[in-house]
DNA sequence: CGGCGCGTTGACTGTAGTCAAATAAAGTGG
DNA sequence: CCACTTTATTTGACTACAGTCAACGCGCCG
């Protein structure tokens, strides 16, 4: 599905974070112009891997992984993208990951040709993709930052954490309640554990009282400094 | 120390694969300008964190980590950098990980604010630059890809096939024979577990037939197949 | 009501971490 | 160049944690 008001950016919510807060009235216009709306539902597939690079997009609001198989036929999860977040590859002719809606999303969607003409002519447009990627390469060394903790415990405390920061309205500061936007299998997927440790850990989260479970997604933050430092509190 | 001798593009090994194959001569005169070669032995800080940004570079031999320290004080390193790869932040003001010579290494390194400049000048720069970041976030997605298997033989095997494929003098192909350039602390730091598990792994690998040590650092992949698939030859 | 898909829990096994010691390699000073 | 010190790596014994297989509970939808 699509839409496309006359002023759709004027009240874009991802309008100050995204690639086209550096550009001015003129260019943001051109963009606005090649940009298209486009609703996903939860479990939707934005990109499969090996398709054809034809478009890319910025998410504006929702969540998306993005993932691979592995040898097995599992899927292995390599990273997360939140509203502002830009998706798609530039320069390969194929996408490498899939790229799958962890909630309801909307993207505004660009065809790949015109994208890159824009590119072409502002170079403003390249170097804000380019602020871009380096955001997500620090994000994706925070990633393996945490998934190279020794513990599934530490794996998990910290995942809980980012995901906290993500759900928060604001970049900084963290959710205190929110749901979590993964399955077990999904976490496991992501910090390179099975389901029923997910499933345990966080029983044993909850049990030391550093967060608390409201139903299966549901998620209160209870003490996040001991979930940064793995300590459970004294006293 | 430095060494700039006026033809130093022309004869560069990393002519090609670096930023400046996307520019023309005249470009290139102008970046060569600003470059200065610059050796380090192996176990030089090249940046550490929390540094003023006050250049960046192409690593032109040799190669780096990527490194910070996480709560216990333990160092976690997060990429490799190979010829061809740059250092250094663009935007940010302080650099957020430490960079350490993991050999003898050589960088052409360009002072920050002419660096920026010219990218303002010639977008087909910072163009290159964004295609290097795709590139650095495509591995450092593979990293997390690697790290994220839930045994340390497997993390471990797919370390050896990484380290066998950077050896290689040509981007494809692997080395059958190389030297580590990891000691056993950094292996295992880079895939989540202790120094005394590597050891372990690698004799296991050794005894099934999957490699051969040579020395402490000498390594030679004897099936690479099998390195893989986790699965050792039968028969 | 019955059959899913998802999550939790239990029992057991195996792998990885810890502590400690032995060995090999590398660096130092004579 | 050698003897000695220091550091890196390997190995051993033990423990703890995580994975596997299996059962159970829950909510949802036909």
């Amino acid at each position: 599905m699509r839409s496309r008001p006359a002023d759709a950016c004027a009240d874009c919510p991802v309008r100050d974070q995204a690639i086209c807060a550096a550009l001015d009235q003129d260019e943001l216009n051109e963009l606005s112009r090649i940009g298209d709306h486009r609703d996903y539902r939860r479990g939707d597939t934005i990109f499969a891997a090996g398709d054809e690079g034809i478009a890319c997009a910025t998410l504006i609001s929702g969540a998306v992984k993005l993932s691979a198989m592995d040898a097995e036929g599992v899927e292995r999860i390599v990273a997360l993208v939140h509203p502002s977040g830009f998706l798609g590859q530039l320069f390969a002719a194929t996408t490498a990951l899939d790229a799958v809606a962890l909630t309801d999303a909307r993207l505004c969607v660009f065809p790949r040709p015109q994208f890159e003409r824009l590119m072409a002519d502002h170079p403003k447009l390249t170097r804000a993709i380019l602020e871009r990627t380096q955001t997500e390469l620090e994000a994706s060394r925070g990633l393996t930052r945490l998934i190279g903790r020794r513990d599934v415990k530490a794996r998990l405390s910290g995942l809980l954490l980012a995901l906290a920061r993500a759900a928060a309205p604001t970049p900084c500061g963290q959710a205190m309640e929110f749901d979590l936007i993964l399955s077990r299998e999904e976490m496991a997927s992501l910090i390179g554990t099975t389901i029923e440790s997910v499933s345990r850990r966080l029983t044993e989260l909850e049990r030391d009282g550093l967060i608390e479970r409201r139903g299966a997604r549901g998620l209160v933050i209870r003490d996040a400094l001991a979930l940064e430092t793995g300590e459970a509190v004294r006293g």
